[in-house]
DNA sequence: CAGGGCCTACCTATCGGTAGGTAGTTTGTT
DNA sequence: AACAAACTACCTACCGATAGGTAGGCCCTG
């Protein structure tokens, strides 16, 4: 049994993977776990506050991935399967996009802070995969760019085609 | 001097493109356009409608695109350098994401013809892109799903990071 | 004088947020 | 050990603001 702020970050996360920042509500997630919207102000007193727990408690556990991914695999070019398949999980498992790319897309309508707190998701991201994926290549900086960019670019296009095909074409096109 | 429809179509994709479908406001279209809001009723029936109105006329345009670019470049290899300054314009000069790539994040919360209309998009671009920019290549279907989610993807990282670096780096690794 | 294009005025629903209360638990003091 | 103070984790009830949408009137033009 998770505790209630657990269940209302949950929930909060489910909700804008789904429509965006400004698709989740206090109310709508008090609806869905079985308590008062009030009751959600006390443990965030704003709404910025609880979309900056969701983003920190994703990136968070994305991080937690990268490690287990470069302790299990101790060649640089093993690690690029598993990786693919962290965003993999989001559009075959939860069927959502990434959190911090739907973010990303709105950007200019975020409060400040909640903007930092994507932002270093992307950085964190690009930093490991030149420093662990892409160890050896010479332009490590703008292939880690594209990486990313084509499996952020592919969730999106899969969601909308309600398909997974584009997804797994880029990347298997990735792995090659 | 343009129409009130032009008028309430263009704040739309603006305020779309800015913070998504659930960030723009019959009101704040209204204020912006110096009308009252009841009076955008008259034009667009319902919010869906207006949506659908503002995501028809930009993949129009992006069609037009497409055709000045397949008409000025007579070999397929030219025009990938004028099919990515489309997505130039959006980062470089707009300063905001692609309409369609951010509805598209979006999914699951739209209206279900905007959907349709979005997703219409995604089709036509990548039925564009191997008829008429990878004619020669055997894998077409699959670069052009790469090609597309590279730019999609590097427009949502660009916002975020609040610099064109990661967009320039995709698009230079694209062209070679 | 008919109708297109806009207005005022208003509706209900929902939003984030606040005030104040309460049952149960924990803590500090004697 | 006993008791009071304080804290936790909720609750009900409400606020002003804003959302999309509707009804009906007014004015200008053909």
């Amino acid at each position: 049994m998770s505790s209630t702020v657990e269940r209302i970050i949950e929930n909060a996360e489910s909700q804008i993977r789904t429509g965006g920042y400004n698709a989740f509500s206090f109310r709508a997630i008090a609806k869905a776990i079985g308590i008062q919207s009030a009751s959600i102000h006390y443990h965030f007193p704003t709404k910025p506050d609880l979309a900056i727990a969701v983003a920190n408690r994703y990136t968070q556990r994305f991080i937690q991935q990268l490690d287990v991914i470069k302790n299990n695999n101790a060649h640089p070019k093993e690690r690029l399967a598993p990786y693919i398949d962290l965003f993999r999980h989001a559009i075959k498992i939860d069927k959502k996009m990434c959190l911090c790319g739907i973010l990303a897309s709105e950007t200019d309508a975020l409060p400040e802070l909640l903007q930092l707190e994507v932002k270093r998701f992307f950085e964190l991201n690009l930093q490991w995969i030149s420093a662990h994926l892409l160890t050896e290549e010479k332009n490590a900086t703008a292939q880690a760019s594209q990486l990313l960019a084509s499996l952020e670019g592919s969730l999106l296009i899969s969601k909308i085609m309600k398909s997974d095909e584009v997804f797994n074409m880029v990347s298997n096109q990735l792995l090659n």
